[in-house]
DNA sequence: CTATCTGCAAATATTTTGCAGGTCC
DNA sequence: GGACCTGCAAAATATTTGCAGATAG
């Protein structure tokens, strides 16, 4: 496991922010959780233990900065919640989310895969994709199997 | 353009619903906004001009049944707001939406394409997909021609 | 020193729920 | 007639914002 790659001083340095410890304890906190995809009400839970007064909406603006910077990405799993997930990749590549309806765990792929839809895509409506994100419903193995 | 497939009265009945005025018409306004995408907030205004007493509420709890139905979907289009759209198609077999992150047009593909995605799926994790969400973000062609 | 940040509380925004009365079948 | 539905208002949830004081650089 890589420890902390990335320079928070530097990337805060550049949108003239300042790097408070309260944002090196979330940056921590969601290094330490990389496959977690956390609410704010969930870092903040575990924020709170380094640092009781951190309050949540520091999470929240934090985020939204981390968002901005591309620290994390934001991420919809359908439970009513924004949730966050450290961005591993440099481009556009990204993993895609497995959602087992049944038993409502989500499963990552790192195959990406979508660079034949994305040319087509170009090639018919000159729209340049530069990001996706893809979700898949279905069955996971343990839940298939259970129902054999 | 197709006139009502849609036997509202039959769906409802399996389901031990029944077919209200009010359900008649919020059906018979996302029918008429097929491309539309609208929010619960935006159906309501629509559905108001020909029935003012309908309240807000109505138009949630519909929007629930007609997604458990499967006559609509849920998506959501990053504005914070849930969004509906017409389910046009019987299988999983879906189209998908190119957001322009310059001036936020969504455009639709009807190109599914991710059978091959989908088959690897299965074979590297065993699990069954059955519907699947993909979002595309980049620039349309028009906001590509504006900055030449 | 001063622009940026923080915690708190209040404000917003979206969606859900309880309930009393109304309506489809 | 009775289960189901509706409108309204209140509640629940999630996120944002205003502000006075604190702090990084």
């Amino acid at each position: 496991m890589d420890t902390n790659p990335i320079n928070l001083s530097s990337l805060l340095k550049e949108k003239g922010c300042k790097l408070t410890p309260q944002r090196q304890t979330i940056l921590d906190i969601i290094m330490n959780c990389r496959e977690k995809h956390l609410s704010a009400e969930e870092i903040h839970d575990l924020v709170k233990r380094s640092n009781p007064d951190i309050g949540l909406a520091t999470v929240y603006r934090t985020m939204l900065l981390f968002n901005e910077i591309g620290i994390v990405h934001k991420l919809d799993l359908d439970d009513g919640l924004g949730r966050y997930e450290l961005n591993r990749h440099e481009s556009s590549h990204r993993h895609h989310h497995l959602i087992c309806t049944s038993c409502n765990t989500v499963i990552e792929v790192e195959q990406d895969l979508l660079e034949s839809l994305e040319q087509q895509i170009l090639l018919e409506h000159g729209f340049i994709v530069r990001d996706h994100r893809v979700k898949f419903y279905g069955t996971c193995s343990s839940c298939a199997d259970r129902s054999l």
